[in-house]
DNA sequence: TCTGGGGTCCTAGGACCC
DNA sequence: TCTGGGGTCCTAGGACCC
């Protein structure tokens, strides 16, 4: 069996997970102080199922992914306030607890909006705890969300350290897992489903098997890990004994595939509409495909109906683009020419997306042979993008889009906080 | 009545080539 | 009835993540 990943000294270099606590609810509350030790949830799109919980929140059972309706009487009987997501808003909070981060550390991996990976700067390996506490104050400081740190030689370990911080009030959300005795009997009291890249299948696998603890799934042969679970499954085990398998990923790799889906608020019969919806997705995923200055090769749309009522229907057509694109124009007239031919009458729609795939550089563009690059229509988008964002609200925008917007997600329970808000925080000093 | 949206990586198997 | 042995590339589907 050959190396799954370098080999570091564990005792050597460390790193540290720095997780948001309750990320979208601790957005929500610096501008609700008052909500403070109430139960507090943020729900997804279309006001669907529950994304973020308070503590008080998961104190009263409330689970991640529970649908709303089924717990909606339940809290307002506990008192809980309820908002829907406001991604913007949480976008920017996050990029300034990011801005924190990145003043301590030499190297960082921005891993998802409310989590990062850094690097401990060498001077703080001999003090991973306070150094820790010193990050996450600052956070506390100058943007008001709490964080926990968990400092050790791999990131599935730092995982289970930031975790441990989170949980137990003593740690002041601050811990250690370092190679030693403490070591095992910290791993010992992990199930095995909390360990990072262990999900369902592979838990109830696992359990079946007498493999329950973070402990025993460390102390697993490597060969039987290999043929069960393959290669990620072996480097999980790996950092477990404080190997370290998965490098901090500096630079940001740009996106493979770019999706644009909602569900909509009220199921949607004709084909105008679920063609307006589907035009809006295709813009979204075109913006996106141009911030990060790539073209498409491909699109596909998906529609489908409600997936709790039957009969079902969903049907995915995809398209290859003569020319990789990243005109709106171009992007439009794939998508809907996609949506005439699965869409079907007398469906209630429920949900819709367009996805753009085989993604390439827009600096290196790969002309087909008998292709034409479509500068104008790329030229115009890029304007639009433009004239947009200097307005902070979208000015240009195809005439298709002036409807009624039937399909428009849910949104009941937005704060209303805007982005300008941020500024009037109060300062802590 | 009401059930999210956005990603990644790995693997097995088929097509195709020499 | 018999009908090789590799290698590579691509894709669909399954698993995972927040």
């Amino acid at each position: 069996m050959g190396h799954p990943g370098a080999f570091l000294n564990p005792c050597e270099e460390l790193l540290a997970l720095c997780d948001c606590n309750n990320f979208f609810v601790s957005c929500e509350r610096l501008f609700r102080p008052d909500l403070e030790g109430r139960p507090v949830v943020v729900l997804s799109s279309n006001d669907g199922v529950i994304i973020s919980r308070s503590n008080e929140a998961k104190t009263l059972g409330i689970k991640m992914g529970e649908p709303y309706f089924r717990v909606r009487a339940f809290l307002e009987r506990r008192g809980g306030a309820v908002f829907s997501s406001n991604f913007q808003l949480y976008e920017e909070i996050s990029a300034r607890v990011m801005e924190v981060l990145r003043r301590s550390t030499p190297s960082i991996e921005v891993y998802s909006v409310d989590e990062a990976f850094l690097e401990l700067p060498p001077a703080a390996r001999e003090r991973p705890v306070e150094w820790g506490r010193e990050l996450r104050a600052a956070v506390l400081k100058e943007t008001g969300i709490p964080v926990s740190v968990g400092v050790a030689p791999a990131k599935t370990a730092a995982k289970l350290a930031a975790e441990r911080g989170k949980k137990r009030p003593e740690t002041g959300g601050v811990f250690a897992l370092l190679p030693g005795e403490a070591w095992d009997d910290i791993l010992r009291d992990v199930p095995v489903e909390d360990v990072w890249g262990i999900g369902r299948q592979w838990s109830d696998f696992l359990r079946r098997r007498g493999v329950s603890t973070a402990l025993r799934l460390r102390d697993t042969p490597d060969d039987w890990l290999e043929k069960y679970l393959g290669v990620r499954g072996l480097r999980t085990a790996w950092e477990l004994r404080g190997i370290r398998c998965f490098p901090i990923e500096e630079y940001e790799k740009p996106q493979k595939s770019i999706h644009s889906s909602r569900s909509f608020a009220t199921p949607v019969r004709n084909r105008e509409s679920l063609a307006e919806a589907v035009t809006e997705f295709a813009l979204t995923a075109g913006r996106r495909l141009r911030s990060q200055r790539s073209l498409a090769g491909c699109l596909s749309v998906s529609i489908s109906t409600s997936r709790f009522r039957s009969p079902f229907y969903g049907a995915r057509e995809e398209v290859v683009l003569e020319t990789p694109t990243d005109s709106d124009i171009a992007l439009i007239r794939a998508a809907t020419g996609a949506l005439s031919s699965i869409y079907k009458d007398g469906c209630d729609y429920e949900k819709a997306e367009v996805g753009l795939g085989r993604l390439s550089s827009a600096d290196t563009v790969q002309l087909r042979l008998f292709g034409e690059r479509d500068d104008r229509g790329s030229a115009l988008s890029r304007a639009a993008d433009r004239l947009n964002e200097q307005a902070g609200r979208r000015l240009l925008l195809p005439a298709a889009l002036l409807g009624e917007k039937e399909w428009r997600p849910r949104k009941d329970r937005h704060s209303g906080v805007r982005l300008e808000d941020l500024n009037t925080l109060p300062k802590i000093s």
